[in-house]
DNA sequence: GCCATTCGTAGGCATATGCTTATTATACCG
DNA sequence: CGGTATAATAAGCATATGCCTACGAATGGC
């Protein structure tokens, strides 16, 4: 039996070949959206609402401020988010999906949670919703979460 | 409530940062230990006995085979591992742990799971056992496990 | 014995990443 | 108004990574 103090691989050592197995299965996908992970990071990211500030957006998906740019260049471009001062402090940028962002979004999302599904079902329905409360409960908490 | 078709992020969107955080985690550790993470990676697969092949040994932890030459170089020098050519084929390289790898990859695991024990402690007990559960039996399933 | 194949090894190439510095625009403090 | 601090941006550097090629050693089919 596996418990927290059992005889099991650590948790990175678990996690590594499972996010590497995931990631080879987004990566066509997104190329068929024509849109990179770390785009997809972003769009995701602005779900809850914009962002004050492209630093706190970087440091939110765990991306370097000076890499984010060229991603938000070319997503502002394609008009999947848009980039405005704040009015309050205008060295800052608010940084919002558009319209055609969330529909990108919710199309590549869909899509790779589709593809998930063959995964999830190796788990017994009882563990894969104790799997998932448990997975998300912990990204949020390792993100600065407030809930756990 | 989550499900495997609710409203949430997607895998590994959630692993992501956890994957982050984890690795932060244990980047010090294995410092002190003077051990780098494919090192300790080699170590860790090596547990369940010999590997045949250098390249298996490399694609079952996800590494390039060209790459990890320098690591086990290092290992073998360092006594932590053994190489010695196959008897059968003798091309190809059998690559053992020593005991001096295996005292070394207990004291690693021990510290690292040490450190797992806040983050694991965010979930509620009944939720821990099936999150791990769930997540041995994944991550052994995409490595090409037998058992789920 | 000869040839194609496989394994470990070495080297190189293109890209991704994390980090640092400098510059410009703006804000805040006094 | 002047000096300091912050945000976005540009540019550069060192390293890590994935991939590809080449080469010697050894194997196996013929």
């Amino acid at each position: 039996m596996i418990s927290c103090v059992a005889d099991r691989p650590d948790l990175a050592a678990m996690m590594a070949p499972l996010i590497r197995a995931l990631l080879a299965m987004e990566t066509p996908i997104l190329a068929e959206h024509d849109i990179s992970m770390w785009g997809y990071s972003v769009l995701s990211r602005l779900t809850d609402g914009p962002v004050r500030g492209q630093a706190v957006l970087a440091e939110a998906i765990g991306a370097d401020k000076t890499r984010l740019i060229d991603v938000l260049d070319e997503l502002q471009e394609r008009g999947l988010i848009r980039r405005e001062p704040d009015p309050t402090d205008r060295r800052a940028r608010v940084v919002a999906i558009t319209a055609a962002g969330s529909q990108l979004r919710d199309r590549v999302r869909r899509a790779i949670q589709h593809a998930e599904q063959p995964l999830l079902r190796r788990l017994p329905p009882e563990d894969r919703v104790a799997f998932l409360r448990g997975l998300h409960r912990l990204a949020d908490h390792v993100r600065g979460g407030q809930s756990g």
